[in-house]
DNA sequence: TTAAAATAGGTGCATATACTCTTATTATGC
DNA sequence: GCATAATAAGAGTATATGCACCTATTTTAA
């Protein structure tokens, strides 16, 4: 194999830059919602519970679109920080989710840092690249997920 | 908070999206890769094992952009399956990483397989939009890192 | 030359991801 | 009404990620 195919591969796989790309994005994510005791993938499952009157593990999966038991993993140290309350669903079969008071309370403190992430991220990419960033993630996301 | 702030977050988070489409190609490059016994992340770093000679894992995480200590153990199960092979390096230090016979031959295996992945992905997206999601992803990791 | 700083690397801990398998419960078809 | 399907969820296992801390070496500077 030849020194410059492999540099191709380097530059050209849409896995590995992804993957590239989502761990520094994650860090700066990470470093501004540190103060409110969150992780980016943590805010975002608040967000999700913040109005939901109905959520379930399966159906919050389906909304983020990600494997149900990655989604019963994250809830974990969210459960343990008494953040989010798992009560008895309609079903005996289902759970209900939703954010405790406290929940509702560091979510509520955390908005404004992500916010000032958000902020950041999109002034070192600049407003037209940003743009073209999220579109084509929402396109990516449209046309791989086979849900 | 309104349920629109809500949406809106959801929608525009740079971490949470980048994050949803990673899941999705990861899924793809794991299933193209299966029959090789690889998975995405592991075709990279035997690619970028592949031709060099002076490999040290700190030295590779530079290439790779990814944190030191998570290259170790993502060398572990390659080393395990006797991939990649360690030895002592020019320092009392530092160790030197190669790919083994049997890892060349898997890597070789695997390159069709990881083409045939990363074509569905661009076929998938349409030649264009797989350019600018391309850019855009080597645009951020360039703005993001601290490197 | 030797104490301090820099370098290379690993471990402990915690979270993120997802496949497979298992259990419990509900819904369906006959 | 009951055997079977489908649904909801958790556990086991394995990899991916990264911070804080630690050890072992080498380099540098006084």
């Amino acid at each position: 194999m030849k020194p410059s195919k492999l540099r191709e591969i380097e530059m050209s796989c849409t896995c590995f830059n992804l993957r590239k790309a989502t761990r520094a994005v994650t860090a700066v994510f990470d470093d501004f919602l540190a103060a409110s005791g969150l992780r980016g993938t943590q805010f975002t499952l608040l967000a999700a519970l913040y109005q939901s009157e109905t959520a379930t593990v399966t159906r919050l999966s389906q909304a983020l679109v990600m494997d149900r038991t990655t989604l019963t993993r994250n809830l974990k140290p969210l459960q343990d920080q008494g953040l989010v309350r798992v009560s008895p669903g309609e079903d005996r079969r289902t759970r209900a989710l939703s954010l405790s008071a406290k929940g509702r309370r560091v979510f509520g403190k955390a908005v404004p840092l992500w916010e000032q992430a958000q902020k950041q991220v999109i002034a070192s990419l600049g407003k037209t690249n940003w743009d073209g960033l999220m579109k084509h993630l929402h396109l990516t996301s449209e046309r791989m997920n086979p849900y």
